[in-house]
Order: C-alpha cells, then sequence, then structure tokens
DNA sequence: TTGAAAGCGATACCAC
DNA sequence: GTGGTATCGCTTTCAA
C-alpha cells in the first residue's frame, strides 16, 4: 500500500460519486463535460465536487490516457542562454498559453547534445505530452524525436527548413531590413553592420535583411562594410574599431543584436566621435540594456512573450492532430537616441 | 481503454518479467535497488530492461506511491521579474540539482496573490512533492501553504522570520557592507547609497550592510545621503541627481543593485562628473550590464546558480523528513573601473 | 442515459 | 528471497 500523500488528502471519484448518488462512471463523464448525463445528476455531481474540494489526480489520469498534460520546456544548459534575459520571457509566455489549457510547463535544461542523452531519453520515455525547444540544439537530435512520434515545436528557425520540424521565430529578416532601411532613410550615407553569429538562422536573416533594405533603396552593399561578429559585446567593439579604422567615414552601424550595439556604441566612443551625430547606431531585440544605456538605444523590438504564447500555441495544436504552419511574428522600430 | 501513447511504446514489468523468467515483484525490487534478490536474477532483470529499453512510467508510479517526483518552480510573473536575468540562473541551478535526483521541475509563472489562486490550487492538489518560490510572494500564501503540509522552499528572507518557512538567501548584509567598505577604505569622504525596495527584505539588509561598514570604521552615517530607490534605473538616476545637488561634495555611491549603478552612473555623467575620478560607484548583483557597460562597473557578485542549487537541496531535505536550517551565501567583490 | 467492471503500470503487503 | 495480488484514481468499453 502506497504511503499517504504527505500533503492534502484527496477527494476521489468514489467520494463525490457516493454524495451525489450516482456511479464513478457518471462522476467521470460529468467532471470531463459528457453532455449525455441529465442534467440534474450533471448538477449534483458539480455540487458534490465543490463542495468536496475535488482536485483531478493527473498521475492516475495520466496512467488512464495515456496522456500527461505536461510539456517539456527544453533549454541549452550555458551560461550565455541562461543570461539572456529573452529567455525569461520566452517561458512566461509559454506557461501562460499552457496554463490556460490546464497543461504544465516541466523545465529542462540541458545540453541535448546526442541522441541518448539523459535528455532525450526523457523525452521519448513518455513524462511528457510534446517539447518545445529553446534553442535549436542538435538539429538532428530534435529530428529524431520528431521521428519517434513526439510533438515538438521549437523556438527559432531550423537550418534545414526541408525538415518537417513545427517553429516559431520573429521575423528577423524584415526586421533588420528596418533597422537598416531607417539609417539609410535619415541620412546615413555609409551604413556598415556587425553580424551575429553566421552559423545561427538568426545571424543569416539579419545579415539579409541589411542586404534587402539597401538593394530596395537602390544602394550598393559595399562588403567592406560588413563585419562578422558573435552577438558578444567584446567582439563587436574590436570589429567596430577595426571597421572604422578603415572607413573613417562611416556615419550608420546595424548591430544584429543589442548587446553588440552597446560593443559598437562603447567603440565609437572610445575613438571620440559621438552617437548619434557622427555615427547613428540601430541594435535589434529591444532589451533592457537598450532602454538604460545613455544614449538610449534605437532598435528593433521583437514580440518575445507572444513568440513564447505562439510556440505553446502551435504545441496545442499539434496535440490535436494538426500540423500548423511555422509562424513568424512580427517586428517594430523603437526610436530612441542612438539614431 | 486508453489511447495508446502519441509517442513510444512502452516496456513493462510484465515484459521483463517475462523476458526474465522472475516475477514483476522481483523486477521492481531490482529496479528499486533492493539488495535481497539473487544477484544472478538481478542480473537477468537488469539486462532484459535494458533490452527491452525500459523506461520507468512516472505516472503509475506516481499514483501508486503518492509521490509525484516533480517539484513546481513558482516565479512572479511581472515583467521586471521575468526580464532579470538572474531568474533564469537561479533555474538552472535548481533544474540541474533537482534533475540529478531524477525529480523535475514544474515551471509556474503566476503571481500567487491569494489563498484560493489557481496556483495555490495546484499546489496543493498534490501534483507536485513541493514547491520552490522564486521571490517572497504574498508570505501568507506561502505560510498557508506550509501549514498545509506540503515542502516549500522560498528563495530570499522571509519578512516573518518566526515563520517557520525554509528558505535560502544571499548575505545581502555581508555584500553591501563589502561594498560600501571599498568605498570607505579607497578614500571616499563622503559616500551615499541610493537603497532597493525597502519592504523587501534584501532591500533592508543592503541599507543596513552600509550602515554596518560606516559603524566598523568609526564613521558616522549622515542620513541625507541615503536615498530610498525602487530598484530601477529611471528612478535612481532620478535620486542621483538629487543627492548631488544638495551634496556636491559626494564621491562615492553604492547602490543596491546593478541595474541602479548604471543609473547612478547616468545621473553622475549628466552632471559633467566622471566615475571613478569625481565619483565612485559600486554596484550589487554583477549582472551582464555590469561587466558590459563602460566604465565596468565594480559590484558585489553573488553565486546565482548556488543559489538555486542550495534550495535545490533544501528541499531534497525537507523531502527525507529533516528540517533544514537557512542557508545564506556568500558574496564577494568584483573589482572593475568605476571604484 | 447509466452502471459495472476491466484496465493503465508500478508498488508493497502477505504468504510461502 | 520470491511470487501472487490488491491497490492507487481515473477512463472507457460493454451491456443494460
Amino acid at each position: 500500500m502506497p504511503v499517504t500523500s504527505p500533503t492534502t488528502f484527496r477527494t476521489t471519484y468514489a467520494e463525490i460519486a457516493a454524495k451525489a448518488g450516482v456511479s464513478r462512471a457518471t462522476v467521470s463523464r460529468v467532471l470531463n463535460g459528457d453532455d449525455r448525463v441529465h442534467s440534474d445528476r450533471a448538477q449534483a455531481v458539480i455540487e458534490a465536487a465543490n463542495k468536496l474540494g475535488y482536485r483531478t489526480n493527473r498521475a492516475a489520469r495520466a496512467l488512464s490516457t495515456g496522456r500527461t498534460g505536461q510539456i517539456a520546456v527544453v533549454i541549452d544548459d550555458s551560461p550565455a542562454v541562461l543570461t539572456d534575459p529573452f529567455w525569461g520571457v520566452v517561458l512566461a509566455g509559454i506557461s501562460r498559453v499552457l496554463m490556460v489549457h490546464d497543461i504544465h510547463s516541466v523545465l529542462m535544461v540541458s545540453p541535448l547534445e546526442s541522441e541518448d542523452s539523459p535528455i532525450a531519453h526523457y523525452l521519448e520515455g513518455g513524462d511528457v505530452d510534446g517539447a518545445i525547444f529553446l534553442t535549436v540544439h542538435q538539429e538532428h537530435v530534435v529530428q529524431s524525436l520528431v521521428k519517434k512520434g513526439l510533438p515538438v515545436v521549437v523556438i527559432g528557425t531550423p537550418i534545414d527548413l526541408k525538415s518537417e520540424i513545427v517553429y516559431v521565430d520573429t521575423d528577423n529578416r524584415l526586421g533588420a531590413e528596418l533597422a537598416t532601411k531607417h539609417l539609410l532613410s535619415s541620412g546615413c550615407k555609409k551604413v556598415a553592420t556587425i553580424t551575429g553569429d553566421i552559423s545561427a538562422v538568426a545571424g543569416i536573416d539579419r545579415l539579409e535583411g541589411y542586404h534587402a533594405a539597401h538593394l530596395s533603396l537602390g544602394i550598393e552593399v559595399n562588403e567592406d562594410l560588413i563585419a562578422h561578429g558573435d552577438w558578444s559585446f567584446e567582439n563587436a567593439k574590436t570589429l567596430t574599431l577595426r571597421l572604422l579604422a578603415r572607413n573613417p567615414d562611416i556615419d550608420g552601424i546595424f548591430a544584429a543584436n543589442d548587446t553588440m550595439a552597446l560593443g559598437v556604441m562603447a567603440a565609437i566612443h572610445e575613438r571620440g566621435r559621438m552617437v548619434p551625430d557622427h555615427v547613428a547606431v540601430v541594435g535589434f531585440d529591444d532589451n533592457l540594456m537598450a532602454q538604460t544605456h545613455r544614449p538610449g538605444l534605437t532598435t528593433i523590438r521583437q514580440d518575445i512573450v507572444g513568440l513564447g504564447a505562439a510556440a505553446a500555441e502551435s504545441m496545442l495544436s499539434i496535440l490535436q492532430g494538426e500540423t500548423p504552419a511555422p509562424k513568424i511574428l512580427p517586428t517594430e522600430l523603437i526610436l530612441r537616441e542612438s539614431a
């Protein structure tokens, strides 16, 4: 016999059934919204349940239905990721939506290196009904999970688009185009960019946006103005210094994220130049630093809560047997002092 | 009959038992590390389990034992909290420790306003074996959960210490003392402080540390140098401006967190003064901004991963029937350019 | 429309 | 040491 749960004593269907004068089967029907129960008996069941403070036992339900009512949220276990305020907000977006549908989010912080990492096993183990990945981990691992029938949603565009992975992402390309166009159309003649990590899709897309802006305005891109960064402050600063040394007449810089934009500004100041008077700067993300830094950083805001919410909704949709199309969320230019 | 689990087909004890030529009871014993099983049979069971790729069904176990193997991690649903990089790291610390013990972290993002908020019900509902709170929400709600027998650990010192809530926290008082002493002993004659929210224990403790430093160095505290902030950038900036207007000879400022320290520095610059030459600044937290800002922010580093890990360990200890003492984690002064 | 009853998979008591 | 089996609470077929 099991040790009595250390917490509360729980009401069961049996007690509700007794109190309402019906069978357990009927209790189940009523509590699960089955129409074909006489409304008076249904009423009695509901009252009894309320009076007894009934809470459904998820373990029992899971055992019976094969559905756990839980979704794993997998996040990469690296300081760089965890330290990024971005993910907290995404988590909130996911959690809120799932909560409404009475689904719990199980957090798994871990690298997902190989197909038989502990996490991968957890995920196939049936402890959860699906998994949302907060960064594109090793893509083939995710892929193999999908093949095994696990409902999966990835936040961020997968590299291999042919893979039938369901994903949601910010419109990085259009956002970057917005940013670059803003610089170009507000008088900048020579706009450089510090890209993100080009092995990541977000990095590529934001660079493409830079190109697209030039193209649409009929301006030729000078490859010499493109510096390949890695999302980090220090690196961006170094690259900017180099850029400015080679092209002293640069008057605008689009950094592929806010952290790098701060590095860019630091470099500009170090060269004794002013933002935005000498060089205008636009970032991407609109994180806290963008707001608190002086001068305030003009940047591209993404709907981060929305990203999480969209991922959760895609998951719900998969669980209902559908195959949701990828969702790409719009961005918005936030004007502050830097450009 | 249940709908077959959408994911993988699962091996059960029955199959292992058949393959190993033993009973299900024996399979259970072996897989749960019960010694008194002949080692050869045990071996057979283990081999069979591996060969069949057995994964334990948590729902079944939970139903049988009354233990879910899940801990709720409750975090306040406010932008200010979610945007704080701090919590992501704490989460990682918690998750890692629990994971090792095969316990899942269920994330609940929500305010926990009242004793019958949905979350409170979830928590008493037996869906989890315990709860870790990432901010002291309404303390009486937490208290009532404890009274109902739910194992609870709070990250952050509760206001009502007499309450028997298990908690872990950073040594805010000593950290603040360290910060203030650094300013005082490196030549500053007039050190002001921008406090955090004084209705929060962390706010109070950091202010106390400021006092303690003066006391231990035999310097009298000038109440006029204490400005009551609210952790935010803007507010800190405003307060600093006011402080400097009234006391132009302030040459050091301890801000109770890094975000405010940035506000302080912004204000100092706005007044045309230099950091640290005219005014030295020390923050608290050592977040990303402290590192990327120029000049680099001298600050107090807390062991954030450690905080999460400590909370998780306290939880494990409670689950084993112990009553862990509060844990207070040490801090460290990180020297950069600002002081 | 309703109830009886057979599972779901693991555990733990009881008897051998 | 080991096996048989009742049990956890809910769902769902099957009959009535």
